[in-house]
DNA sequence: TTACCATCAC
């Protein structure tokens, strides 16, 4: 019977098992009487949670007697990354009624799923009770919390933890340093960078990674250049995870060349390279390229996930062009993931911006399982073409389901009201998000309501509204006043908000542009060229060519 | 045997 033991062991150990040989593995360890040993329950339960069979995974946990904190905290884990938390939450508080310790593994990882819920309540709590076991110093903990804190946008309190220990190692240095580039601080990320070196702490690759996520705007492509340069030059080892990054900085930058570069010196790009690659292409608005990039992938044999599926179909979706959209449906069908929740989502609006809304309902109404983002996808669709009952009652849907809109939906809500002039559901939808949902209004939902009010010809309530919003007003809020100003042919108001802006913000290009269309089309010329004037004296703080352009258009 | 760190649909 020793005789199976040794290849059973060495397949055990190799992540990569599917959900059949798992099976099969299972009875083998059974079959040799293992199955009571906790060293090979884990292993099985391990490999059942990769291949998604938690039923299993949960079924060989109960039937263990013997339950090591390993095993444990295998369970534990599987139900966190498959967003199930109440059952991750449920476990966790048996572990510790239970007769076996838990670990510092144990807590990083239900730090993590506090954070996945974004519940910061949980997370206090997770944070109080790893004191009281005693592992307040310890690294594996204080590394989650750090990372934990950060992502839920409480850098202050991550790095309070932080200054708490000691001698950080490696993996805290690193979680603090992309605690900072998660929160947009740059600043205290690089002095950070520049301590570890100084008390002589090696930064690996991670390290830079934790400094350039997020990097966005090519005003920022010298500091991720530096930073690569950094890497180059220290013989940094950049594994695929690090070149992934490298990459969507760059495309996120708009500097395809160096994105390239990056991807073409790893030898065998794996599939999130890919996907950076190609997800990068299409978020720089060059969708053509990202589908080709697609092609190439399948090409050469590359098996696409989830994620890259709603990335192309987004691709496609910005395109308008139907033809690759339905493609990869076709392919995600062959493939067993068209019911997948993000690929689901991906094709309703896919199909909606394509101008089939009929297939994008279709989608939708095979869905089994939807979240809140394929109910916002699909408000959205209606909304665009007018059918704001249908909305409606996708929103009452939803709410009947207990999900809980986002600021999407209303934005989504607000989007459909405006196509159909809908002023009083607009308004009261409006209120129902900032009083009942207490959703911040951002700047897409302030625009949707000033058109809609604008629209209708009530200029002085949307005016108000406008001016009720805190210094600075986002130019496109002005933007959409301005335009409603214009096709109501309120001079007057008109007059009031540009002597406003004059005074305030002549800065800004876009309602220049506005102002100076609005003056050359009633043949105010001097007024032209007073703005021409303001340009000048703003010259070098103005994003673009185009304002102008549109002056010299409208002066000939 | 596990931790911190990559692509992410509206």
């Amino acid at each position: 019977m020793h005789i199976h033991l040794k290849p059973i062991l060495s397949h055990l150990t190799k992540p990569s098992q599917t959900l059949s040989r798992t099976r099969i593995l299972h009875a083998l360890i059974i079959k040799n009487r293992l199955s009571y040993d906790p060293f090979y329950a884990t292993r099985i339960l391990r490999l059942y949670a990769i291949n998604n069979d938690l039923i299993s995974a949960r079924y060989l946990f109960d039937k263990t007697p013997n339950r090591s904190i390993y095993l444990w905290n295998s369970i534990i884990r599987a139900y966190a990354q498959a967003n199930e938390f109440n059952d991750s939450f449920l476990l966790f508080k048996r572990l510790l009624s239970s007769e076996t310790q838990p670990d510092s593994h144990t807590f990083a990882c239900i730090a993590r799923a506090c954070t996945d819920r974004f519940d910061v309540r949980a997370l206090r709590l997770v944070h109080g009770k790893v004191v009281a076991f005693g592992l307040g110093l310890d690294f594996i903990c204080n590394s989650a919390l750090v990372s934990c804190y950060s992502k839920l946008g409480l850098v202050e309190e991550a790095s309070c933890v932080f200054r708490g220990i000691d001698k950080p190692d490696l993996a805290l240095w690193n979680a603090m340093i992309s605690g900072y580039g998660s929160c947009g601080d740059r600043v205290k990320g690089i002095e950070l960078f520049n301590t570890m070196q100084n008390v002589g702490m090696r930064p690996d690759g991670y390290t830079v990674v934790g400094l350039i996520t997020g990097l966005a705007d090519d005003s920022l492509l010298n500091v991720g250049q530096t930073i690569h340069g950094f890497c180059v030059k220290c013989g940094l080892i950049l594994n695929h995870h690090v070149c992934s990054v490298l990459v969507s900085m760059y495309l996120r930058c708009k500097n395809m060349g160096s994105a390239f570069r990056v991807f073409e010196s790893l030898v065998q790009p794996d599939l999130v390279s890919w996907s950076s690659l190609i997800t990068g292409f299409s978020q720089a608005g060059d969708h053509v390229n990202a589908l080709f990039f697609f092609r190439e992938l399948l090409g050469v044999g590359g098996r696409p996930d989830t994620v890259l599926l709603a990335s192309v179909l987004a691709a496609s979706a910005q395109l308008a062009i139907v033809r690759p959209g339905c493609e990869i449906h076709g392919y995600a069908v062959r493939h067993g993931c068209n019911m997948d929740i993000t690929v689901s989502s991906a094709l309703i609006d896919m199909y909606a911006k394509c101008g089939f809304l009929e297939m994008g309902i279709k989608v939708f109404n095979s869905m089994t399982k939807r979240n809140v983002v394929s109910y916002n996808t699909v408000i959205s669709s209606l909304g665009l073409y007018g059918c704001a009952a249908e909305a409606f009652r996708m929103f009452e849907e939803m709410l009947n389901e207990d999900l809980k809109p986002d600021e999407t939906t209303f934005a989504a809500l607000l989007c459909a009201c405006c196509h159909s002039g809908l002023v009083n559901e607009g308004r009261e939808y409006f209120r129902m998000m900032t009083n009942e949902f207490r959703i911040h209004a951002k700047t897409e939902h302030l625009v949707h309501m000033v058109k809609l009010l604008g629209m209708d010809g009530k200029l002085e309530e949307a005016y108000n509204l406008v001016k009720s919003l805190p210094e600075p007003v986002n130019s496109s809020i002005w933007g959409a006043l301005l335009s409603c100003c214009d096709s109501h042919k309120n001079y007057e108001l008109l007059e009031v908000i540009a002597k406003h802006l004059n005074e305030n913000e002549p800065k800004i290009c876009s309602y220049n542009v506005m102002l100076s269309n609005v003056f050359a089309g009633d043949g105010r010329w001097d007024d032209v060229q007073q703005l021409r004037v303001n340009y000048g004296q703003a010259e070098g703080k103005m994003p673009g060519v185009s304002w102008i352009n549109d002056i010299n258009k409208s002066v000939k």
